[in-house]
DNA sequence: GCGCTTCTGTACTCAAGAGTTCAGTTGGCG
DNA sequence: CGCCAACTGAACTCTTGAGTACAGAAGCGC
């Protein structure tokens, strides 16, 4: 009787997994290029496999698509674990936020995180829940991690916060927003300037939170 | 002979004005709404009006739409001017880049604002000259107000700011860029957030830039 | 190697939406 | 008030792209 409630199961096998990977690939390639307008015809040949293949992995289009952005969502999650592991052995706290900024803004402005961002901000309406996710396991997670880094600053008496919530927003404003907000238009800052922005904004941000003992 | 080279002249007259901007008006509520999918049949029923007069006012849907958004963005100068004015009249520091930031923030999340925002952003792929009039039009002209702004504080002894450019984006990204951010997910920050990073933000400025005098 | 499952290729259906046609109506300018 | 430009409405064409059908050709598990 009624083997699955939805629809028949999703291929599986050596060759199938294959196909999968094959078209998730392509997918995400062309998704992030041309947006959700991407055929399903496009990818298919861009995968190197039939459409009816990529019908018979996914659904749909719509389930495709949220496949390659929670998947690339997931790929966000190294940065910041790492950025905490390097921080214990930082020296001086001006040392230790450039770093954090500096790897901040690497991992901001990396084309394919780029991508990602303004994919899902730009197929908003189409999928909300999608935008939900992305908040949730993107910018909240980063939020976290930063805060958990400021606290640790505080703990060893290099700095002093008293509202980290809104110290990490200030953290992110004087080094990453300004490239998000270039990129959302379809724009880069200048080097130079980016440079000038991350060494001063971490000035900025000293002057005010660092102690005296620093 | 040919009258006009690309096609038939638009209409003119009292009748076509008004059908000209019932069209123009409906256009920009589903637009906003909706993004570039609202139908052509839609705005013509939204704006009371045949689908005919549509096209023989603008030529195609693209023309309609890059017709909106540049009247939007006209809209838009009209801030910066009297931010300016009331400029003149503050006492101190502190109080004159409240009311910037301020200012700033109310009109960054007006819902309409926001809307031709995302709708610019959301089509950066389908209109690439409009994404760079907007830049041009918006955050350009916007900076350089707010970088006249900072030199008048100068020029008064209230500041001492080195590297305008800088200082010009950094004020953007304590006030306004976190809202930005967050609507461009689609969510907002709660009010006593957005209250503390605003007095916040203004602080961790002055520290930086305010002279002694003042 | 047998057989089931997966994949191919092509040709199809179906729906939506942009833009057009046209015969007839209406508003407004002279 | 008379004419012409602007408008209506509804039916139409065309294109595009999602999703399907099916008959046959592999690949892979056993």
């Amino acid at each position: 009787m009624g083997k699955d409630s939805s629809r028949s199961a999703p291929p599986s096998g050596r060759r199938a997994e294959r196909s999968r990977q094959a078209i998730v690939a392509a997918a995400r390639e062309l998704f992030t290029r041309e947006g959700f307008e991407a055929g399903m015809d496009q990818i298919a040949a861009e995968a190197g496999v039939s459409k009816v293949t990529v019908y018979n992995h996914f659904g749909s289009k719509e389930e495709l698509f949220t496949e390659v952005a929670g998947q690339a969502m997931g790929e966000a999650h190294t940065t910041m674990a790492e950025l905490r592991a390097r921080l214990a052995e930082a020296a001086d706290v001006r040392e230790a936020l450039l770093d954090t900024a500096h790897a901040l803004v690497d991992a901001a402005t990396d084309p394919s995180r780029l991508a990602l961002r303004n994919l899902v901000t730009g197929e908003l309406r189409r999928f909300p829940e999608l935008a939900r996710a992305y908040q949730h396991s993107g910018p909240a997670r980063s939020a976290a991690a930063m805060g958990e880094v400021l606290d640790e600053l505080c703990a060893r008496g290099l700095l002093a916060v008293p509202d980290v919530e809104v110290a990490v927003i200030q953290f992110f404003s004087l080094t990453i927003y300004p490239h998000l907000i270039a990129a959302s238009i379809g724009g880069a800052l200048p080097p130079d300037l980016a440079r000038r922005l991350l060494t001063d904004g971490v000035e900025l941000f000293l002057e005010r939170y660092r102690t005296a003992s620093a």
